[in-house]
DNA sequence: TATCCGTGTGTACAAGTGTTCACTGATGTG
DNA sequence: CACATCAGTGAACACTTGTACACACGGATA
């Protein structure tokens, strides 16, 4: 009989949380993952499962909630490394990219929770994604480059840009993820979307 | 025992998909459906299932197509029905959310299969979502609309806008069917999207 | 008319599922 | 030190799952 492992404590909760991401990065969809599944890849017994959370949707849940973490940080990347204004766009779009890759299943998940099958995830995502949107909004507020929008404009303007960001994010997941050619078209085409929107910006209260 | 029911030739086919498309509206996730579900739901044995599909993932690919159909038809409609340049826009959207809710559970299976588990099947969707764009190219330059675009650019703005649309359906099939609230909104700032990138596309030539 | 084939049916089975339960040992607290 | 709590374990449960098989029937074909 195997003995008992101790392990630091929310040690199992962190094994079965990567588990999950882990099988979402290996091709399958979080609403069919199993407690089993998830269990039996963590290394753990089924029973323990019930210990750190009630159900999967639970556990996706808290993975949200990491996701938002996972947010912040390239946030934080962004504001540190976007220093000139006229390639703010270019280096984003990178850093959003990179940081992507590095986080492939979470992002992974992310795009499965925006159609996925738990109402609390799905708003859940959609929550951090406006808080992006908004936290962009302000910075672009600071740094005085939208000045003729009002601010009403400029969250939607910030709503389209977070969308096409996101919507991305479903080709890059797409391509694999040493395909050097291909994550190099996505990202010049996303920052070319991102463009064409402030382009629009620039000239939307002509057009408004 | 139940007499064997002989029905029209596809019938069954029919039954099962649409048992899918039935199971996917009241909030259940296609990755997550199980051949046994399927058909029960179908009111079918569930040794009928093989008859006319291999796996889920087939069945999946050939709601695919009928997903194309329904694209199809609304284009067909939108074609029809918008008449005056200057409405192009808000009547395309229009049309596209009436279409969204009248198919909702078709729409909502293709929300989830762009970041599903069957590679088949995402490919299929992204497919579809091509095609729109470029039939859309070529309408806006039939209309003589855009003619300082150049053709890539204009695909590139069709791409956009379509990806802009269909994020709108993850908006969308998020709240209740009957909440025309919240419905208007989401077509107004739908709408508002697509003004924003054309303004952009507009002065693209300006500023590419 | 005889025959084949497509399609629907019931039965069967091994494997996997979520969840409950009673048990065990380490840890921190009085 | 005694003890409650937390977090791990294995066994057991009733149930569902995908899939195989043999069979039945109606319509098309020869």
């Amino acid at each position: 009989m195997a003995e008992k492992q101790r392990r630091k404590p929310g040690e199992t909760r962190e094994k079965l949380m990567s588990a999950a991401l882990t099988l979402v990065g290996k091709g399958r969809h979080f609403a069919s993952l199993g407690i089993r599944e998830v269990t039996r890849q963590a290394g753990v017994v089924p029973t323990s499962f019930y210990r750190h959370f009630r159900n999967m949707d639970d556990l996706g849940l808290q993975l949200v909630d990491e996701l938002g973490l996972v947010l912040r940080r390239m946030m934080r990347e962004a504001r540190a490394n976007v220093l000139q204004a006229d390639k703010l766009i270019e280096e984003s779009v990178a850093i959003f990219i990179s940081h992507a890759q590095a986080n492939r299943s979470f992002f992974l998940f992310m795009a499965q929770g925006l159609a996925g099958e738990s109402r609390a995830v799905q708003e859940g995502i959609r929550s951090e994604m406006r808080f992006f949107a908004s936290e962009l909004a302000n910075d672009l507020r600071r740094l005085r480059l939208v000045d003729h929008l009002t601010d009403q404009d400029l969250d939607m303007t910030c709503d389209l840009v977070v969308r096409s960001v996101a919507f991305s994010l479903t080709d890059l997941l797409g391509v694999s993820a040493d395909d050097d050619y291909q994550i190099e078209q996505i990202r010049k085409r996303t920052t070319r979307f991102l463009q064409l929107i402030f382009v629009g910006a620039a000239h939307w209260q002509s057009a408004g």
